[in-house]
DNA sequence: ATAGATGCAAAGGGTTTGCACTTGA
DNA sequence: TCAAGTGCAAACCCTTTGCATCTAT
C-alpha cells in the first residue's frame, strides 16, 4: 500500500517537511492544497496513516486533543503545551524511571509526560 | 440542571462510587443498567456532564482515548493504562519537580504523566 | 400541576471505507 | 496496460440535541 510516488503523497510529505510542529489532518489538507488543489481529506488520512505505518511519521497524542503528527527520527522526548497559544513543543529530556510509581504487580512498558504553562513567547511581558 | 434527584442519577453515582478506577460513559452504561435497566446513553453522557460542571467528578483525559471520569477530591495523582486491557488505574506518587525539563523561558504551570504496560491481570501468567 | 429529566432517534463532527475514475510504473 | 491511488459520498463511531413522554417536587 502507498508504494507508488504520487503529488498527492509528495505534497503531503512537503508539508511535514516544511512545517516545524506538529500538524493535524485539518492543516495538513489545507497547507497540502497549495500543491495540490484538488487534494481530499480522504487522501490525507490515508497518506497520513501509511506514512505511520511505514514509520515515516509518528502521531503526537496529546490529552483531550485530536492526534497532530511529526516526522519521526527524533530521540525519546515529550511536549510542551502553551495554555495561551495552544502550540505544542518538543521538549529534551525526561523525569527517567517511573517505576517507583508503578503498582506491585503491573508491568510498566512505557510513559508519557506533557508539561503545561506558558511558551516563552506568552510568558514574555 | 440536574437538581432532582432521579434514579438514573442515584445509579450513576452509585457505579462511581463502587468502581474505583476511571469510567468512560459506555463502562457507565454497562454498570449503571444493573440498577436501572432501560437507562440510555445520552441521560449517561447528559449526568456526567453536569456531574462535571458540578465538581462532583473530573474528567481524566489520556493521549488519543475519549475522556473518562472519577470522583473528585483525590489529591494529585497520576494513571496507568494497560496495553491489554485498555482499563486505566490510579497511581499514587509523581515524579516531582520537572522544571528541568522546561525549555529556558517557558513557565511551567502543571503536568500529567500516563504510565503504560500491563495491569496485575494481564500481566499474570 | 408543571418544570425538569429521560429515552429514543436524528443530527453533528471527525475519521474511515466503497466504488468508479485516474494515473504512475 | 492495469493495479495502486484518488476523490467523492456514504458509512461509522462517539457525543450532543430535539422532542414527546415521564416524574420528582
Amino acid at each position: 500500500m502507498m508504494e507508488r510516488n504520487t503529488k498527492q503523497r509528495d505534497a503531503i510529505r512537503h508539508v511535514f517537511e516544511k512545517t516545524a510542529r506538529p500538524l493535524g489532518p485539518a492543516e495538513v489538507l489545507e497547507a497540502g492544497r497549495a500543491e495540490v488543489s484538488k487534494l481530499g481529506i480522504a487522501t490525507v488520512y490515508r497518506t497520513i496513516n501509511s506514512l505511520v505505518e511505514s514509520g515515516w511519521l509518528v502521531p503526537v497524542e496529546l490529552p483531550g486533543e485530536p492526534p497532530r503528527y511529526e516526522i519521526a527520527g527524533a530521540a525519546h522526548h515529550h511536549h510542551f503545551r502553551c495554555r495561551d497559544c495552544a502550540r505544542v513543543f518538543e521538549i529534551h529530556g525526561c523525569p527517567g524511571d517511573l517505576s517507583d510509581l508503578t503498582p506491585a504487580g503491573f508491568m510498566l512498558e512505557s510513559h508519557e509526560v506533557v508539561l503545561y504553562g506558558k511558551c516563552a513567547r506568552c510568558a514574555a511581558p
